[in-house]
RNA sequence: GGGCCCGUGGCCUAGCUGGAAAGGCGUCGGCCUCCUAAGCCGGAGAUCCCGGGUUCGAAUCCCGGCGGGCCCGCCA
């Protein structure tokens, strides 16, 4: 059997010494090895858990202590302190085991594979293609990327779906517009120029409506609200207009000759219809915004299996409509003033259904309209379709990563499939929540054209870099590749560092930081590993009897610990500690490089070790930086 | 009004299947004739939001507050 994972072994080890060491009632797997804090050991067992009483725990630890100090080669000393057993390993013995699975893995190290891995699609980013990536949309790409890379390396076979969101209202708007001013050229990306002309659709539409609304409105509070709506939109107008007067303009003239909302309608009930003109029209603005958005990710590193136009895979099939029949049928929709809504309300009162699909058992739902009264179809039921159509294909889970703001419709979802009779399906339906990317006093809103773009955050991160690369005395213009690996892994270590639960609010040195607990901080550990190995000449790593001593000791088990990380990050879907891990990694090495001589350690067997924990190091960062998405440089 | 999420040194965050409060920023002090100082070493700095409860033991679990964000649409 390949062995994946030394630090497996060596708990391993760990354990079995204290069964024999435990009175046989109490011997079992329950014994769970920890980190001891640095200083009292390098593991350590927690005999609370075992005992459950102080004294008892104490006086154990003591007694079992002294009878494991001998009990395995790979312990080299153990302590009882306070109800713990911190013990001490052997370097050497550990060393050449760790040795042997990094080197034998290479490349793939920190593959750890489950024990029944699974087909698993991952939907993310899936942004409408009505405006460019923002940064909120980055947040849920780079945790989508780093996600899927994660399960890989957790053995499970993945596949990364796009949701392309080209059917419904906002779709409308923006074909609308661009069907105005097409004839208008920008210098500038296709997905730009989109969100700029669907804003402005947005805030010239929205003017009308609520200024029409304001004329008959008799109640002078909600007449008040209105007031305070028109004014939000008002000045959004004046911020468009001083964006692009001549755009602005085309479209306010043309919203003056017709009404655009009934127009905006009727492209979106033609669309959905399948009505050529609509669908030529449509198509050709989402794949313009489709096509920066690849641009966009392509830079990223990030790049998607599947791309799936929502009007394909949930519409035009039928499936949508075949949703809404089966839910009919089943009696758990009925129709309300000519609309057909979903009484998830209902089904959620069922506690034990509650249970099953993992619903908070407090949580509010609310029905759910299934079909306007003019016979479209809604997102969430087309998003119900849709997470059908992904179990269709052969996926046994799907991780949705989206906002937490919808956490609501992804239970209507999850109940609509157990309604259907989905109910293994429902249970497999995953809502990787992440928390919105906030700017400082203002709110990101595409509909109003207020947002910072991801590829302004590339740009100035990767211009960051190269202003640090100058100061490093590197050449720029040769180090273009340097500095976007750089730019773009400074952006992507602050959003995978964090918790997804956490709003992060977005300031340019926070996301932008080189500093420790950072991308760069971890890159620049990797750098510095190669460049000792670079420089090796004839000395060659490997690991001689006893040349490993204390100082290696730290940096062996942490070396020895990603298998583990990279199978809690994947079982929890916890990227976070990945990242922390390897800046924890970072850290070591960085004291450790700093503390003792490598190339020029004496004897020659001394320098040979250490060279290869080099190499060992080296191969960690890489190959756990590569699966968060963030590209190791050669130099920096 | 109901619900979900978050609340940890001045700031940002980890820990949350109960058992030894962990990092970063900032701050104060030190380290480049030696493998890249995007670095390293050290100091100061915490009623773990508040109040109850469960427990031998609570940052962690339960209840009740408070503060912040979000959701409750024939929008997506």
């Amino acid at each position: 059997m390949k062995l994946y994972s030394a630090y497996q072994a060596l708990e391993r080890e760990v354990r079995d010494a204290f069964n024999r060491a435990l009175p046989g009632d109490l011997a079992g797997p329950g014994i769970s090895v920890e980190k001891a804090p640095p200083d009292r050991g390098d593991l350590a067992v927690n005999l609370y858990r075992l005992f459950r009483d102080e004294d008892m725990a104490v006086k154990m630890a003591n007694e079992i202590a002294g009878k494991i100090k001998n009990s395995s080669r790979y312990i080299m000393d153990a302590r009882s302190e306070g109800g713990y057993v911190n013990i001490r390993i052997e370097p050497n013995l550990y060393g050449k085991l760790v040795w042997d699975v990094v080197t034998s893995m290479g490349g793939t190290y920190g593959f750890n594979p489950h024990p029944s891995p699974i087909r698993i699609i991952i939907e993310h980013t899936s942004a409408n293609p009505v405006h460019p990536l923002h940064v909120g949309h980055l947040r849920n790409a780079i945790l989508g990327d780093a996600l899927a890379k994660v399960l890989r390396a957790r053995g499970h076979t993945v596949e990364v779906h796009f949701y392309v969101d080209d059917v419904g209202l906002q779709m409308a708007y923006a074909a609308y517009g661009y069907e105005k001013v097409k004839h208008v050229k920008r210098d500038v990306k296709p997905d730009h120029y989109i969100g700029l002309v669907y804003a402005i659709v947005n805030a010239i539409v929205n003017v009308r409506e609520l200024d029409g609304k304001r004329r008959t409105e008799e109640d002078p509070a909600r007449r008040a609200e209105i007031d305070r709506e028109l004014l939000d939109w008002l000045w959004v107008s004046k911020e468009l207009m001083e964006r692009d007067e001549e755009l602005f303009s085309i479209l306010s003239e043309a919203t003056k000759r017709e009404n655009p909302l009934a127009r905006i309608l009727e492209i979106n009930r033609a669309y959905e219809a399948g009505e050529e003109w609509a669908v030529k029209l449509v198509r050709e603005v989402a794949g313009l915004c489709i096509e920066g958005f690849k641009q966009t990710l392509s830079r990223m590193g990030i790049s998607f299996d599947k791309w799936d136009w929502e009007s394909d895979v949930a519409v035009w099939n039928g499936l949508s409509d075949e949703v809404i029949r089966q839910l009919k049928e089943a009696g758990y929709a009925h129709v309300d003033r000519g609309a057909i809504v979903f009484e998830a309300d209902k089904l959620a009162e069922d506690a034990e259904i509650r249970r099953k699909l993992g619903i908070p058992e407090n949580f509010t739902v609310t029905p759910l309209t299934l079909m306007r009264s003019d016979g479209t179809t809604l997102y969430a039921t087309r998003d119900i379709a849709y997470s059908l159509w992904k179990f269709k294909q052969g996926a046994s889970r799907v991780v949705n990563v989206i906002a937490a703001q919808q956490s609501l419709e992804q239970i209507q979802v999850k109940l609509a499939l157990y309604a259907l009779g989905y109910v293994k399906e429902a249970e497999n339906v995953i809502h990787f929540s992440y928390e919105l990317v906030t700017l400082p006093g203002v709110k990101m809103s595409g509909r109003r054209g207020r947002y910072v773009s991801a590829d302004e955050l590339i740009d100035e991160a990767v211009k960051r870099a190269c202003e640090e690369l100058v100061k490093r005395g590197l050449e720029p213009e040769e180090n273009r590749d340097v500095a976007e690996r750089v730019g773009i892994g400074a952006v992507k270590y602050a959003m995978l560092s964090i918790s997804p639960l956490r709003p992060l609010s977005f300031k340019w040195e926070k996301i932008l930081d080189f500093e420790r607990n950072s991308g760069p901080f971890i890159q620049y550990a990797y750098v510095r590993a190669r460049s000792i190995l670079r420089k090796a000449g004839d000395l060659k790593p490997g690991v001689p009897e006893g040349a490993f001593g204390e100082e290696e000791k730290k940096l062996l088990l942490l070396v020895s610990y990603l298998p583990e990380v990279v199978a809690k990050a994947a079982d929890e879907l916890k990227i976070e500690s990945l990242a922390q891990y390897l800046n924890e990694l970072a850290l070591a090495f960085n004291s450790y490089y700093d503390k003792v001589p490598i190339l020029k350690a004496e004897p020659r067997e001394k320098a040979q070790a250490r060279l290869a924990l080099v190499k060992m190091v080296a191969i960690t960062l890489e190959n756990g930086m590569r699966m968060l998405g963030i590209d190791p440089p050669h130099r920096m």
